[in-house]
DNA sequence: GTCAATCTTGACGATAATGTCAAGGATACT
DNA sequence: AGTATCCTTGACATTATCGTCAAGATTGAC
């Protein structure tokens, strides 16, 4: 049939979002795409230009997600807790899958030197949102931090979540992960 | 000339290391790699078999420098100054060049599902080396740290160097890094 | 019912990278 | 000197990817 759309452009994005995952913006090539969407690369050049706009949609949908999982998690009175419940989560999302998928973001910002400047953009705006909610919710802690340190530490925290998904990709465990952000979380908030 | 080899292999090794390092195992090309050494593809594949031969006499020789330049830096009486000594090293080394050059590690560890199990263990090997070393450093540390607590504090240590060369990708500066991690030790160490 | 708009499809040309190889030629050993 | 060895060089076949496009077909508006 031809004519009209033959697809469903949100399943696209969300199975495109699947195969960047996997592969990377860059190793993942038009072929995977139209392979995995069942849209013929022809058609996903028509309807969105190049790989990257796919991209660039497909991110913004996980962004979306991530952060707002970021926040339900951090959601937390206690503080130690919300932390926990934080990196439990960003755990669990870069070890599902077989093989494991990693991280979209920090694969991403590797990437950074053959990307485009909105790439670039994109991947620099969903951790400086995270280093909000993570200062966020630092603030919220009783007492004696002041806001300065607060925000400080906000990106200490996004650091160190880089470098877990790093350590992933090394072969690191879940159950390694895990313990290593236990152990950061305790030496950090005062075991 | 030819019927003898006409190239200094650690000269070779040496500029291969420098491509490597700005365009990643995956990026660099044999081309790349033969105009930069001026020997031709031709030869290098005679020498050396393939790109992933030549990335892995690179990567030990890089691997060498940095661990000892990591030893040297954390060889201070002082665990903090040690630690900030070490952290210095390792931003420094990331920031370097124009455009910066990152981590090869770090951007090795992010190519891991593209590449061979050789390649992967270099880079456990080398994180595996990094936390021996920093929980040496930590474990004579005066007082109250037992073993264990040193060796998991450790991890988090090299976790967090990973963090910080993803951040330099995503676009933070020399400075920036330097305050977080200046941040980070003195949270971890109690400042 | 006609027609313009637009989606799909398969094909095409261009580019880039890989790995291989035969020919050519210098070296070193005997 | 003769000869085997080994390196260099340029060429080749292969494969992969990209981006483009013309032809074909259907829908929806008028």
């Amino acid at each position: 049939m031809v004519g009209v759309r033959q697809f469903n452009e949100d399943e696209v994005i969300a199975t495109a979002l699947d195969v960047f995952w996997r592969k990377g913006l860059h190793d993942a090539t038009m072929q995977d795409l139209a392979a995995a969407t069942g849209v013929q690369r022809g058609s996903l050049y028509n309807a969105y230009g190049d790989k990257e706009a796919i991209f660039l949609r497909a991110f913004d949908q996980y962004t979306g997600q991530f952060l707002e999982a970021a926040g339900h998690a951090l959601a937390h009175a206690d503080t130690t807790t919300a932390l926990r419940n934080f990196f439990d989560m960003i755990i669990v999302n870069m070890t599902d899958g077989s093989p494991a998928r990693g991280c979209l973001t920090t694969r991403t910002a590797l990437d950074a030197a053959i990307s485009s400047t909105e790439v670039r953009q994109r991947v620099q705006d969903v951790l400086g949102r995270l280093e909000q909610l993570i200062g966020k919710t630092l603030s919220a802690a009783p007492g004696r931090r002041r806001a300065a340190d607060a925000n400080r530490l906000a990106r200490v925290f996004v650091t160190f979540t880089r470098g877990l998904a790093v350590m992933e990709r090394a072969g690191y465990s879940r159950k390694q992960l895990k313990e290593s952000a236990a152990t950061f979380i305790d030496a950090v908030m005062g075991a």
